[in-house]
DNA sequence: AATGCCGTTCTTGTATACACAAACGTTGAC
DNA sequence: GTCAACGTTTGTGTATACAAGAACGGCATT
C-alpha cells in the first residue's frame, strides 16, 4: 500500500487500465472510484492528476476523466519511439558492458532461452521483459532506463497481442540472439539496427497487431 | 489562467522551476506556495502531483517536495536521449515531408539565418527553438512529436546556456542548413546523423556546459 | 411534432478543517 | 558536559463541506 493511498491509488488505476479493466474512452468517476477503493475523493483526484500527466487518460476541465484510447496509429508511432530508444539502449550497452551487466543479460536471455523452447508464451512474455530491461540497464543511463521502462509498461499490453500470433516465439528469441552478440561483440552499431527492428513492428507484423486489437 | 486553477499552478511553477526561481534541491512548501498564489493548499498539491508524475519534483513521503538536481550527468543523459529523438525525428521527416512542413521549416530556419547574422544569441534561441519543434512536426508522428517538445522544455535552460559559447551561434547555424538540405532531399540517414551530432553534447562541449552551470 | 430555453440535478473544483507523523528543541539524568 | 527522551511545533495526508458549471430533461412555443 506503498505509504501513500495516492500513489497506491495510482498504481492500482493504472494497472486497471493496462489490463483493460477500465476500457478505453470510459469515463472514471471520482465518486464512484472513490467509493471502490474505499477512500475519499481527494486521494482519487490525485491519482487521477498523476495519470494525466503521464497521459494514460485525458481529464477534461468539469467534464471528468476518460481513459485514452491510442487507436492503431498512436501505437505504431509509440513503438517507433521504443525502437529508437532500444536501438540507444544497445548502442550504449555494446559500448559500455560491464561486468555485472553481462551477467544480467546473459542470465535472462537463458531464461528466454527455456522458455521459448518450452513454448510457454506467457513466461517467454515476463523473461522477455526482463531480458530488455537488463538491456537498458546496461546502457548505464538512468534516464534512459527510466524512458524506456515507462514506455515499455505502456506497451506492455500490446506486446503481450504479438506474443500470439504465428511462431513470434521462436524468431524473438533468434533475433535476441543475434543481439546478445552484437552487444557482447561490443558493436554498437549492429545492437542499434537489430533492437530496432527486433522492436519496432512494420509490414503484416502491424497489420497482425491492428488484427488482434480488433478482435478484443 | 486556463481554466484550471491546478493547472494553471503547474504551468506556473513548472516555469519557476525551468527559470531557476525555485532552485534545485529547494524545499517546496505547501503553505508558502498556496499563500503566493492566493489559493487554498488542495490545487497546490495537485499541482506538484503532476509535477512529480513529469519528474521535475520529488514528493517525499511526509517530507515535502524538493525541485530535482539533475546534475551534470543525467542532463548529460538527456541530451543523449533528446539527440536520438530529433534523429529521429528527422529522418521520418525527410521520408514524410509535405508541403506544409516544408514550407514551416523553411521559414523558421529563414528566421534563424537573421538572427544569426544579426549575432542576437536572444532571438537565435527562439528561432532555434521554434526550427526544432517545425521538424518535430515535421515528422508526422504526434507522439514523438509531444516527447520531443516536452524534453526540449526540460533541457531549454541548458540550451541557453550553451548558445553562450564561444561562436556556437554561427556553428549551429551551419549544422541547421545541412539538416535542411538532407531533409529536403530526403535523406533520412543523414538527417538523422547530422541532428544526433547537433543535438548532442560531446567531448568539450559537455565541459563548456558543465563549467556554465557551476557559475550560475 | 420539433426545437429552443430554462431549471434541476449531478459532478467537478476549491477551500477548510482535522489528524497524524516527523523534526527539532529543551530539559533532565547520568 | 553530553546524550537521550519527551513534548511541542510545523507541515503533510485525508476527509468533508460548499460552490460553480455542465448535462439532461421537461415544458412551452412555433
Amino acid at each position: 500500500m506503498s505509504e501513500n493511498v495516492g500513489r497506491w491509488l495510482r498504481d492500482e488505476i493504472e494497472n486497471a487500465i493496462l489490463s483493460y479493466e477500465f476500457a478505453p474512452g470510459e469515463r472514471l468517476d471520482e465518486t464512484v472510484l472513490a467509493n471502490r477503493f474505499g477512500v475519499s475523493r481527494t486521494p482519487v483526484r490525485e491519482a487521477l492528476m498523476q495519470l494525466d500527466a503521464i497521459g494514460l487518460i485525458e481529464i477534461r476541465p468539469r467534464r471528468g476523466a476518460i481513459v485514452i484510447d491510442p487507436g492503431p496509429h498512436r501505437i505504431y508511432e509509440m513503438f517507433e519511439v521504443m525502437a529508437e530508444l532500444e536501438g540507444l539502449a544497445g548502442s550504449l550497452a555494446a559500448r559500455r558492458l560491464d561486468k555485472a551487466s553481462r551477467e544480467a543479460i546473459t542470465a535472462t536471455h537463458s531464461r528466454c532461452e527455456q522458455s521459448a523452447a518450452a513454448g510457454d508464451s506467457d513466461a517467454y512474455y515476463y523473461d522477455n521483459e526482463e531480458f530488455h530491461k537488463a538491456i537498458y540497464a546496461a546502457s548505464r543511463s538512468d534516464f534512459l532506463q527510466e524512458h524506456c521502462v515507462q514506455l515499455h509498461r505502456r506497451l506492455r499490453p500490446y506486446r503481450r497481442l504479438q506474443l500470439r500470433v504465428r511462431n513470434r516465439l521462436s524468431t524473438s528469441f533468434l533475433e535476441h540472439c543475434a543481439i546478445v552478440d552484437a552487444i557482447f561483440t561490443g558493436d554498437g552499431d549492429e545492437a542499434r539496427r537489430l533492437l530496432r527492428t527486433h522492436v519496432g513492428i512494420q509490414g503484416e507484423r502491424f497489420s497482425d497487431l491492428v488484427a488482434s486489437m480488433a478482435t478484443r
